[in-house]
DNA sequence: GTGGTGACTGACC
DNA sequence: TGGTCAGCCACCA
C-alpha cells in the first residue's frame, strides 16, 4: 500500500498548474501542502517525477533564490534553463532574474480557486 | 526496523 | 546569498 502517494500526488498536481513563464520554490508548494519544513519531500517528489506517467515540469521549480539547483537532474546539462528560457525566463548562471515577477505562488494562485 | 541520503528552508552569524 | 545547524520525511540498502 501508498498512501504517500497522495503527498506526492498533491505535489505533481501543484507543478502541472504551474502556468507558462511562471516558476515557484519547494518551499511554496511544499506550504501550500501543508509541510513547509518538508521542501526536501518536494525535491524528492521531483525525483521522482520522472517515474511517473504524467510529465512534471520539475523546470519550473527552483528553489527560494530561484537557482536551479536540480538542473543537474535533468538530461542535458543546460536542458532546464533553456526550457525556462524558452518561457520567456531570463536565466543567467542558473539563477532566474526578475524572480519576483516570474514567481507563481500556489497559495495565492490557488487560495479558493483549485482544492484538493 | 535502522541508518544514510537528498532537486530545501529558516534561523542565526 | 556569504557560512553553519537543525528539522522534516520518503526512499533505498
Amino acid at each position: 500500500m501508498k498512501k504517500s502517494d497522495n503527498f506526492f500526488d498533491k505535489v505533481y498536481q501543484v507543478a502541472r498548474l504551474i502556468p507558462y513563464g511562471r516558476v515557484t520554490s519547494y518551499g511554496a508548494i511544499a506550504k501550500y501542502l501543508g509541510a513547509a519544513k518538508s521542501a526536501r519531500m518536494v525535491g524528492w517528489a521531483m525525483n521522482s517525477s520522472s517515474n511517473q506517467k504524467e510529465e512534471v515540469p520539475a523546470h519550473r521549480v527552483v528553489n527560494k533564490k530561484g537557482l536551479l539547483t536540480g538542473k543537474h537532474h535533468f538530461d542535458g546539462t543546460n536542458l532546464m534553463q533553456q526550457l525556462l528560457e524558452n518561457e520567456g525566463i531570463v536565466v543567467i548562471d542558473n539563477q532566474i532574474q526578475d524572480l519576483e515577477t516570474v514567481f507563481w505562488n500556489p497559495m495565492e494562485e490557488l487560495n479558493s480557486n483549485f482544492k484538493f
